[in-house]
DNA sequence: CAAATTTAATAGTATTACTATCATTTAAAA
DNA sequence: TTTTAAATGATAGTAATACTATTAAATTTG
């Protein structure tokens, strides 16, 4: 694993001021991320993460509009992330397919790891990514935040995944319908595993989650 | 398309008051559905929906703890009914593998018509198990409402397309996995589909979700 | 150093998510 | 058919949420 001290950009759209401009918006990410991972995104608010931070409820809303904009900012610094990930991985490697098993191992493998240096813990956001991020696509305003751009890191990660796949199977028909089918499974089933471990045959431990979704994956592209 | 006109069984743990058994009930539930599904879940409150039925808030709350609870409930409903569903689809039909076709079908295919006789509309349920099913399952208290059974007709219903696999390919390890996959995957697509569908390769019209869907299935178990 | 920008401190509002009380209607039991 | 119980209606009230507004202090920039 590589450490991975590069700026993520996310588009501005997603905020009123840039946090990672600021010393204050740096905490505002820091300490959103421990309290959403704590809370929960429900019980999670302004004042309380003002609270946390020690500064008033009013100076957040100069970096984001409201909390659901915050998650955005969030989801979105982590597609971002995760394809910067795969970029790096896949550098330099001809074979197509060996680079597709490298992008696809980045996408199944659980962030376990801290490798963060700056203000944002991966492991946390991980975690928050997979309890609470279908909360910041499933709302009426969709359509309209899609247009906006601020689902973009998503496609543009699914897109540069999609493309591999491309050039390994140039006729197979659904590639983005494949990656974005292993991506959400593999985070629904990582819930499942710990809070339904009904709906899986898995078990901690052996990580059948990405074994599953490996062979999931090149069984249907081939 | 058989006509389904059974009742549905929901676990008492789910209400204050069953809804069924009760006038009041049964129009709080086909007044919440028509609701959610015109405001979406966050902007959908009792006190909309007390107004929209004409009876005071606090008759609500003598039916529902809350409404993450009365989504819950709705949920609960909608595996149930498609529990069902598959139980009628597949009865007295020798072949395991014709059985699990049936089942895999009623599990992918769209709701398009509207059968319901009774005062639920299970093409507007489809629609908010697709758009707002995910904020049910994703709250810091699942693992004490599940305890309490509040996903069990979930998991019955996973569990008997499960069983069909088992059947059909009893070396196949991983078949809850498989079934809550291509569930969870359907509906995923279909709200890509319909509001980020660069995140997909389907078009209206054609249906390549439930197509990839079967496809990927049987090569999974084969 | 002056000007502009950013943050702190404080206050205030409409809405949400409930809880409580009591009168009235409706249904079930005697 | 009366009596009783259960369900509903009507109304009120509260703490918390999700903001907006204003002014003062601090900090940064030219």
């Amino acid at each position: 694993m590589k450490n991975l001290q590069v700026t993520i950009d996310v588009s501005d759209k997603l905020f009123v001021r840039n946090p990672d401009a600021s010393i204050l918006g740096q905490k505002i990410i820091r300490n959103a991320i421990n309290l959403i991972d704590k809370l929960g995104f429900e019980a999670f608010t302004f004042k309380k993460l003002s609270i946390a931070i020690g500064s008033p409820e009013s100076s957040l809303y100069r970096y984001f509009e409201n909390k659901h904009m915050l998650l955005l900012y969030l989801t979105n610094w982590y597609w971002s992330w995760l394809e910067k990930k795969i970029v790096l991985e896949t550098l330099n490697i001809e074979s197509p397919i060996v680079r597709l098993e490298k992008a696809i191992t980045v996408l199944t493998e659980p962030v376990l790891e801290d490798i963060s240096v700056s203000y944002v813990n991966e492991v946390l956001l991980n975690r928050i990514i997979i309890a609470e991020s279908a909360k910041a696509i499933h709302t009426k305003e969709v359509d309209k935040e899609n247009r906006k751009g601020c689902f973009d890191s998503y496609k543009n990660m699914v897109n540069r995944v999609a493309e591999i796949v491309h050039e390994v199977n140039p006729r197979f028909k659904y590639p983005r319908m494949l990656v974005s089918t292993l991506v959400e499974g593999v985070h629904q089933q990582r819930f499942f595993l710990k809070h339904l471990p009904a709906l899986t045959d898995s078990r901690e431990g052996e990580d059948s989650i990405t074994n599953f979704y490996i062979q999931l994956f090149f069984k249907m592209i081939s």
